[in-house]
RNA sequence: CGGGAUGUAGCGCAGUCUGGUUUAGCGCGCAGCGUUCGGGACGCUGAGGCCGGGGGUUCAAAUCCCCCCAUCCCGACCA
């Protein structure tokens, strides 16, 4: 490609709602621009990189001998009727109507789509195991689109759908999921963890994430660095790291402490100088049919509502309304409403001496000892973990890192093709729903990650396997006949051996060709200047690392050839 | 949906508080000419704005008031 008839508008300014390192170079780098919030068009170079990253997705889906198909953006509400989720999806679903009057939705994912086709054409065991893929354009609602390509509201993943008459067969094919899944990875160059995950809306049993590790991820990761366990810290497993039980020592009769406009654990615990483990927060959360739950849990600790829902095997969502009744700032378990069931973080077990909120507002409690003065319900966990607390299978100390979530694989089960009647014939005769899995991989999203990950204060590094082009060409004048012949020879050179280049060919000057070049990140630049005029050598630079050769111009194709088949891993 | 903010040339912004000296500005980018030519050069000339939209107040509105829309930030949701 020659720049000069491409199309890559660069920006020497960062977009004013850029808030993370991705968007804005996805931005400056020519290969996005914002339509409408949270949607995006692809530019050229953009294109490029999807469509790198979407053949790698496809060699390795097609290895694992999953069948790429392509279903429709719009479906039609009667499916969705039919697996219950027209109900519980909410405002997030983009929903529709024809000029008839018929309720659609554009696919934020596809599970109904696919169990309608498995319901329609698969009709015996032996037509099993078969796994269904397709790369397509996703539509949903976020609440508050962000951070770019990252949180969009129109996005391209790849989606695949497996279809088993047993879970042996499935945990086979999820196996292979797993692992088709981290070579993709691989060939992509990324640091990534595989996690434990939550399953969410979308159901079924297990479950793993796959996180493309970078500082701004939204995905906090806990993990053990001895034996590898790691999880979505929203599910983590962990014992508390817990200092010695007397330190909670000093439990005399309660007193009410006035601590007047106090009502958070930070400010309190430096109000009465203390150390926040040594407070108790208390937190009202109440079900569908408004009955209040009360979580207690140590000072320093969050709560997790998800694992508080599990508990209690319903959803729950915070209790939001201050009254004289529940002074929020100023709940404690101690004299709480006697309808309210109190559950008590497992950490809070035999802890005394600890200040918790008076139920009044203004007011705290001195010296209360949980065991003593508290009606504990049930003892559970439902903290999160933090780092230094110990893993559950080796007793190590755990860590945390931030990535970015751009894989998930489930095992579903029967979830759909029961509700959905998709059923084949078994090997004894009998109708059986088909146990299925789904695996989903953010394309859009690994582009943003990519740059996430690799990145410095000049621009985007790309991985080889991916960069809209591995060389950038560039001569430093058009002045010089010399250079632009020596240009257009190498430059075609380069596209017989089959090599993507873009040649910058612009009457610009030099500096704006280097900063355009570190800015779009291609792998290698390959400079004709002052080095060519006066000993006939072609400079090249690497773009990870800045390292520079000096290469005679018949060497040239080796070099770059030598360096992509070093670089890229198949 | 709640809280906060912003909307002025393609991009980044000033001007708005205190209405009129503003023919609405600056930097970048864009076009032409000339000088430059290895890390976003310089000079000159120029194109480009219903100041987000609608309504109102006023002799007079980018500026004051009301409504709407869009965008962004914080929270709950999520690949």
């Amino acid at each position: 490609m020659r720049y000069s008839q491409g199309f890559i508008p660069t920006l020497k300014e960062e977009p004013r709602e850029a808030e993370i390192s991705s968007h804005a170079l996805t931005v400056r780098a020519g290969l996005i621009r914002k339509i409408a919030s949270g949607i995006y068009a692809f530019l050229p170079a953009g294109k490029r990189v999807i469509q790198k990253i979407e053949n790698i997705i496809r060699e390795e889906m097609d290895r694992t001998g999953a069948l790429e198909l392509f279903l429709p953006v719009l479906q039609p509400s009667d499916l969705w009727e039919k697996s219950g989720r027209w109900g519980e999806y909410g405002p997030e679903l983009f929903r529709l109507k024809d000029r008839n009057g018929r309720s659609f939705c554009l696919g934020p994912t596809h599970e109904e789509i696919m169990t309608y086709l498995a319901y329609l054409d698969i009709k015996s065991y032996r037509d099993l195991p078969l796994n269904l893929y397709q790369i397509q354009v996703k539509f949903r609602d976020e609440i508050r689109p962000r951070y770019g390509l990252l949180r969009a509201r129109e996005f391209i993943m790849k989606d695949a759908y497996s279809f088993c008459e047993n879970d042996s067969d499935l945990d086979e094919i999820y196996n292979k999921m797993h692992s088709a899944y981290t070579r993709i990875m691989e060939r992509m160059g990324l640091k990534y963890k595989t996690v434990e995950a939550d399953t969410g809306i979308i159901g079924g049993k297990s479950s793993h994430e796959f996180m493309v590790l970078a500082g701004d991820g939204e995905e906090t990761i806990i993990y053990c660095p001895e034996c590898g366990y790691s999880a979505n810290i929203e599910m983590a497993g962990f014992r508390p790291l817990m200092e010695k039980e007397e330190t909670f020592k000093n439990a005399g009769e309660i007193e009410k402490v006035s601590t007047p406009g106090i009502t958070d654990i930070d400010r309190l615990a430096d109000f009465l100088k203390i150390e926040k483990k040594y407070t108790v927060k208390t937190i009202l959360l109440t079900d569908e049919k408004e009955k209040i739950y009360a979580f207690i849990l140590m000072g320093d600790r969050q709560l997790n509502i998800s694992k508080a829902e599990k508990f209690l095997g319903k959803e729950l969502r915070l209790y939001e309304n201050s009254d004289e009744r529940y002074p929020i700032g100023y709940l404690g378990p101690v004299g709480l409403d006697p309808e309210i069931e109190i559950y008590a973080d497992r950490m809070l077990k035999g802890v005394k001496g600890v200040i918790t909120g008076a139920n009044k507002k203004d007011f705290h409690l001195r010296n209360v000892n949980i065991q003593r003065d508290v009606n504990i319900k049930a003892y559970g966990d439902f903290s999160y973990p933090v780092e230094g607390d110990i893993c559950e299978r080796c007793g190590s100390k755990l860590k945390i890192d931030k990535g970015i979530e751009i894989g998930h694989i489930f095992k579903l089960g029967k979830k759909y093709s029961e509700k959905m009647e998709a059923r084949f014939l078994g090997r004894d005769g009998r109708l059986k729903p088909f146990v299925m899995g789904c695996y989903g991989m953010g394309i859009t999203r690994i582009l943003s990650a990519v740059i996430e990950q690799m990145h410095d204060d000049k621009g985007i590094i790309w991985p080889t396997a991916i960069a809209p082009y591995t060389v950038n060409l560039l001569i430093t004048s058009l002045k010089e006949e010399q250079l632009v012949g020596a240009g257009e020879e190498i430059y075609e050179k380069l596209l017989d051996s089959g090599i993507e280049v873009l040649y910058d060919d612009r009457e610009v000057s030099a500096g704006i060709k280097f900063k355009d070049s570190d800015l779009l990140g291609l792998p290698l630049k390959i400079v004709l200047g002052r080095k060519y005029l006066d000993e006939g050598l072609i400079e090249v630079q690497l773009r990870k690392n800045g390292k520079q050769f000096e290469i005679n111009p018949k060497d040239i194709v080796k070099f770059v050839k030598d360096f992509i088949s070093s670089d890229i891993k198949k």
